[in-house]
DNA sequence: GCACAGTCTTGAGTTTGGTCAAGGCTCGCC
DNA sequence: GGCGAGCCTTGACCAAACTCAAGACTGTGC
């Protein structure tokens, strides 16, 4: 069919983990009800509360998920980026999505028809049960959302946040930061302001920022002050370090 | 087979969001490979980590999902009673649990093998899809606290939390809070010392709070209160009602 | 180089929520 | 009734984070 892929984004959606699992059958199967989109930056992609018709993989560019209050406050919920998939939860509850979603950059996604991807699940349970680990995989990364929100300070979290990006285990170690600091901040829950003087407090824990790049001394050390209680926080500062 | 369930009960599990689209013969089909388990308050169900081998339903008590990080302090996630399953997101994924679970008060619960369950789901797709739209409901749940602490104050969570449990949606109306102060407290991700204070904002919003219950005078004035954004509520302040 | 816009940082003052400690309230038990 | 245990509330104090506002830094265009 004329899906405008190239070879190298194929290959991407294939290895994405709400497709990984399938054969090459089922997965052209699905690409049936697939289609290209292209988005400028800021352009929105869906709104909380229309109907979920499709799901979406990300094949160039970032893409933030968001609520807005009643109020006008805008929460950012989660942002995705090359070879990740979202929404495929939102395609099959209530049947409305519960976020909105837009482009931060200028992005390139596959939107897969919610209708057309039923179906299949129906003839083949395996897509469903792929489907379910992916949900779940979500899932588990809003509860340790959820959990550090609830449990953490905000350095903290900036901490959790660099070390999920640092591919390395233990010794130094720079990582990019992918978006602008506005939107990190958004996606930890502060405002930039706080993240600023958080990333200050990092400092004392051998975390150097300078331009889009952060240094990490040691991700042990990072790692044990992520993890660290607050209580131990409160204690420590009469003799930090 | 040996089922030790009531026929009450058997329509409790038959009711769950989880089980409701099913065929009857689908469901004892599941029933199958599952068991009842009775727990005594503050029994330990399963610890986060541990590879997730079976799906729950509650018949009866409460009983909380919480993690706990390495400085030992406590996460409540979510608070599950009487006719509500979890875990199922938590069987798929990377087999482990994200989250320990224990009764809160005494409890009694349907425990379905995860395995089983999977065998199922690629004979009936239909269970699959049930399944999906479940987790996806969770997921949803999980969207709107993530969004609740990020963009509300503790009175204002509170506020929400309440309009939850009503059931009127107009004018006044009486709720019975759940559980005791400090789990609601856990939940809300805040100390009981600050829930009280927050419950004490809302009296200046029309809510009444004794013993185990909770009076909103104006369901409308109270889910305004709730939808207010920050910056609206500092201003306030000066010119309170 | 200089002005400008955009982004990020810093500073001062305020609010929220956490901590610790003390005091009420309720309920069961003797 | 009196006592004690548990739970909830209050008060004082403090740290974290938000707001508003100003300043620094970066890169662009002239």
């Amino acid at each position: 069919m004329g899906l405008d892929l190239s070879p190298l984004e194929l290959q991407l959606v294939r290895r994405t983990p709400l497709f990984s699992g399938l054969s090459p059958e089922a997965l052209s199967d699905l690409m049936a009800g697939a289609a290209v989109q292209n988005a400028p930056a800021g352009n929105c992609l869906f709104t909380q509360g229309e109907p979920a018709e499709a799901i979406f993989v990300v094949l160039n560019g970032w893409i933030k998920l968001y609520r807005i209050t009643t109020g006008g406050t805008e929460a950012v919920i989660e942002i995705f980026t090359r070879g990740q998939s979202f929404a495929e939860a939102a395609a099959f509850a209530g049947a409305t999505y519960p976020v909105s979603c837009e482009a931060v950059t200028e992005a390139r996604l596959l939107r897969i028809s919610a209708r057309h991807l039923f179906d299949r699940i129906r003839r083949s349970p395996d897509i469903g049960l792929t489907m379910l680990a992916s949900t779940s995989k979500q899932l588990r990364l809003f509860v340790r959302q959820i959990e550090a929100l609830k449990a953490q300070t905000g350095a903290q979290r900036i901490a959790e946040f660099l070390l999920e990006l640092a591919h390395c285990e233990t010794g130094s170690c720079t990582v990019e930061l992918p978006y602008d600091k506005a939107l990190i901040a958004a996606r930890l829950g502060m405002k930039p302001e706080s993240l600023s003087r958080a990333f200050n407090r990092l400092k004392d824990h051998g975390v150097e920022v300078k331009q889009r790049q952060a240094e990490i001394a040691s991700v042990e050390a990072l790692r044990d002050f992520a993890e660290r209680e607050r209580a131990d926080i409160m204690k420590a500062h009469g003799a930090d370090d």
